[in-house]
DNA sequence: TAGATTGTTAATCGATTAACAATC
DNA sequence: TAGATTGTTAATCGATTAACAATC
């Protein structure tokens, strides 16, 4: 598999490719073309064949793509085939959902442990994953491969618990607190999920609406009243 | 306040500028340049003035930005000051963890009702948000003006509770299932918080640090052998 | 006033789109 | 073979960066 220095763009349009083509196949279409593809997803056949050719040559030429190898092919682009590791760090409210809701494993990864700090929670497990106490974690750390740490602590443990991580040369962390966890310096890959970040841009969108059609009314008003 | 044709990528950068005006003023910064700024979030200079130059003048020459005005002309550009009313739909593991962690209100979203299926649930309330029954949903907005949606429903149910949404002729959808909620043609805002999409692209950028690891390590040994 | 820093125009860079030869 | 569709090269478009006159 080729891999240049590929744009942002192409690596979030990825998982996008990845569903689409699982629900293809759950459809039972068994071969599609770039321009088919790219109407049901938005995009045009020219972006669709420039984002997979960054990784290899998928298709055929007058034949088009094999929904199920190129749907393997997204996948191994996404690592999902490497079995990461992953632990869980804050089983409150969210983080308690993603142990209880989010399948890790359909996306290839492993949650193989939790931490809180909560003595209630400490011992206990849920979906075959064990939650540990918060002191536990340098020692696990040293002793088990993980790759990613999933952090979901509240905001102001957020930061402590960072530098805990970066400090044990943890490898990743998908940040779901409203921090801004820039470790500058820190060779950590941080991926955030900033609730807030989406629902402001969705209230944008929305204002800008009502603003049209503010505008809309008074050119009507003013056009009666004339 | 200026409102042209703003790019997605311009839009995306608001709530950070947000974000770390808030954190500014609470350090007691009270004004700041747009390098200084910059700086702080891995920007250029050129780039936020650029952005803030979509919607108005607020700086001022050879001192910078005022950073209490500038937050707010943020906020309200972000439309946090227009009282979005929003209901929530699903009181699952991420619909309760919204409820009962996410603080609509601190960006100017009023959370007025939540709706879901299970009895047990069904007329009791968080957070003074009261649950209802879903068969009254259809009632609940003809009869109260609601803005958004925030939907945090079972995969299954997503399609056929959106259905219902635009039916009602909802402004907008926050999406929290895993689905494409694309319904052409209606006039829906849509904004997706895919949790999957955002863990796949942060499984990519470790297998490309891997990968680059190994080549590292291959290349190490090729030496080594020479 | 002199220094600093904006807002904006022009230049550059990168990403998307179009075109087309290659070929299944 | 003829039709379809790819992978890739070239053209276009848009976003980011640089430069600079305006001005606080």
């Amino acid at each position: 598999m080729k891999r240049l220095k590929v744009s942002h763009n192409v690596i979030r349009r990825l998982p996008r490719y990845l569903r689409k083509l699982d629900e293809l196949t759950e459809a039972g279409v068994g071969r599609i073309s770039s321009s088919d593809l790219g109407q049901q997803l938005g995009l045009t056949p020219s972006q669709i064949r420039q984002d997979f050719s960054c990784f290899g040559e998928f298709g055929q030429q007058g034949y088009g793509y094999n929904v199920a190898a190129l749907r393997d092919q997204v996948a191994a682009i996404l690592g999902m085939n490497r079995g990461f590791r992953a632990i869980l760090i804050g089983v409150g409210n969210i983080g308690h959902a993603l142990m209880d809701n989010f399948c890790f494993s359909e996306w290839g990864v492993c949650l193989v442990s939790a931490f809180d700090i909560n003595p209630a929670l400490i011992g206990t497990s849920f979906n075959g994953v064990t939650i540990r106490g918060m002191e536990e974690l340098e020692n696990y750390l040293e002793n088990n491969a993980v790759d990613l740490a999933v952090l979901a602590v509240p905001r102001e443990a957020a930061h402590s618990v960072t530098e805990r991580l970066v400090a044990c040369k943890i490898g990743a962390i998908w940040n779901f607190t409203n921090m801004e966890l820039t470790e500058p310096g820190s060779a950590t890959i941080v991926e955030n999920v900033h609730f807030s970040d989406s629902l402001l841009s969705l209230s944008y969108y929305m204002s800008e609406r009502q603003d049209e059609e503010a505008a809309r009314a008074a050119r009507m008003a003013k056009k009666n009243a004339e």
